[in-house]
DNA sequence: TTGTACGCGTTATCAT
DNA sequence: ATGATAACGCGTACAA
């Protein structure tokens, strides 16, 4: 094997940087590297680093050259480079949050939530919207250069996700689900909300009130949405509540399906005295749709929701809804993504919360007058 | 100068890698490099690297080597690593985006568009949260690292923005604002709204219904806010309102806020007929407010929003409100953060787009009853 | 205690 | 037409 040769002279970077930084620079001049620093402080450059990376570490440097280097460091205003740092194996401290559908009101308030806990833990978010419209293939790249991330989130499950698990397996980062439903089919670890739980509780709560005409509205989606509608199913076949086929409606996500449900159960040959909503949003458009009609909420038709949406305590009226421990769930998936203990060995872990049942003004009484 | 010696012997890293690639690799292996790609095909990393980037530059590589490695580089799934480019100097294709209040619908709804607009140019974005209650000294780094990022967006004016405009100042990444308000003490290119012609188009719409006695309900914030108040202060000095001292609220911008500025209008000795919100936010607090003291609205009372956030077009009723061009102040934004042309030379670009009212259903004439 | 050298994965500039 | 090599900024094993 032939022997690579030293060069034969000093090979110097021919384009000059354009600045050599100063003390006291002002403007954007060029980021101060460990070198500069070194430089100025007449140290070698790994010393630089040793120094700035002290942490409960060897105190193997001079007291008098450390505190040098730290004056020249703090002088110059030295700011260690993430880039060079990841590309050396350290985390780059970005989480990638891929979301079903950034329209959806629920999803911003779990942005807000996951933007808060990652922030609490130093790391920042990195957004990818998989836009419900990609439901053919779905690359990841497309979405989001998980690369640069050392932990990615799903929020939500997929239309298109064939294509896109694929790619997830192959990378690196840590893949964690939220609200994927409780499938024992992902390859990543999953936390979900018990969705049986919350239709329950909902029902319970409007049996109790009377109601036994008790339709539901849902989402075309997958999980949660069908844990949810089958939760609905379940009851229906009880006998305890009338529900005829027309009372199951399945509609888009958004306000406007939310209304375009209730003027189809409005034409149900019986209708229904309330309503059990997949969604806030769903149920904030029934509520939308009632109003426009004039048909009184609660007076004439109960409405409740899932999820407990920021605008669920402000709706005419509030509503009556799901609560789930969003920070709580939030934090569990973010632990699971950048937490220290690493999730080998046993399979994948699915944690499920408990939901609570928050009731408020859209749900009452059967009307008497009504029935 | 005393010369470096070359290595007496070639150093070999000892830490082996814990997989070499091969062709059908499943599961995560090491992530495949131009080493392992030349390697594979027989020739050199720079080869290999003039290969996959062979964007229209010299076609100076032979076909046959060209489409060896190309195979090569398709079998063992070869990905370019965009942390080894970005310290190369290539851009990262990370878009900072540093939002006021995360609880703010309205600036979920600006997420959802800088994210559509950002992943149209290639970019993903990633979210600091500059929570309101820093209001001391904000640390740039502390909300988001800028080295990250090509460009840096500001979503909406900061109460601790000393310290982080300082910060801004010497980052590398160009900074724009969005919703700073018109104000010229900027050192970077802004786009906002004529707030001014929003509030005096909801103004003009209320006279014209007939109301006199109307107030205002605001956030105590900066740019954007202060612009709002002061246009409605213009039209009260004139004469044309009925606007005693009482009738400016200034609350949190929050549903509560909203509830709160209700109950203390109501309380003044001529409450008003008509309200003019400087967010939908706040207005959506009113409508919850008024529904639960059983004021009617637009009966009793009149309500105009400012935003035209998605809830608007489903509240009960829905809400009169100042809808602005989200997705061009959002695009101007980017094109500034990121876009060809260098804002070299002439000032900082100051962009205002033009608001329109969208009337719907919570303002109605004044009520004859009531006057 | 501190300096030298290497490599992380690229791109670009030399050489051949 | 292609190979060798120097950075980019940093962390670290090794030598002095």
């Amino acid at each position: 094997m032939k022997r690579v040769r030293p060069p034969s002279r000093p090979v110097r970077d021919p384009k000059l940087r354009r600045d050599s930084p100063h003390g006291t620079a002002t403007g954007a001049a060029r980021p101060v590297t460990m070198n500069d620093v070194a430089a100025a402080a007449g140290v070698a450059q790994s010393t630089v680093s040793r120094v700035l990376n002290d942490s409960a570490s060897s105190v193997r440097v001079s007291p008098q050259t450390r505190d040098r280097v730290l004056a020249v460091a703090e002088q110059l205003g030295y700011r260690p480079h993430p880039i060079a740092r990841a590309l050396r194996g350290a985390p780059t401290m970005l989480l990638g949050v891929i979301v079903r559908d950034i329209n959806d009101p629920f999803f911003a308030g779990a942005i807000e939530a996951v933007s808060k806990e990652a922030g609490a833990r130093g790391y920042s978010v990195v957004l990818g919207h998989a836009r419900a419209a990609a439901d053919t293939a779905l690359a990841l790249t497309a979405v989001l250069e998980d690369r640069h991330c050392d932990a990615i989130v799903l929020f939500g499950d997929f239309r298109g996700e064939r294509r896109l698990l694929e790619d997830l397996r192959r990378t690196e980062a840590r893949v964690v689900g939220l609200w994927h439903g409780s499938t024992r089919d992902r390859p990543f670890g999953t936390v979900g909300v018990d969705n049986r739980a919350g239709i329950h509780d909902a029902l319970e709560h409007l049996l109790a009130l009377g109601h036994r005409a008790i339709a539901y509205v849902g989402a075309d989606s997958l999980g949660d949405m069908q844990e949810r509608q089958s939760a609905y199913a379940e009851y229906a076949s009880t006998g305890r509540l009338y529900s005829p086929p027309g009372f199951v409606q399945i509609v888009a996500n958004t306000f406007a399906g939310g209304e375009d449900a209730l003027a189809t159960l409005l034409a149900e040959h019986r209708a229904p005295t309330a309503i059990v909503a997949a969604t806030d949003t769903l149920a904030l458009g029934l509520l939308h749709g009632a109003y426009e009609r004039g048909i009184a909420v609660p007076g004439a038709l109960s409405v409740a929701g899932f999820d407990d949406i920021a605008m669920a305590s402000v709706s005419v009226p509030s509503l009556t809804t799901v609560r789930m421990p969003i920070a709580e769930i939030v934090a569990a998936g973010i632990e699971l993504g950048v937490g220290e203990e690493s999730a080998g060995g046993e399979g994948a872990p699915r944690l499920v919360f408990k939901p609570t049942l928050i009731v408020r003004g859209s749900t009452g009484p059967v009307d008497p007058g009504a029935a």
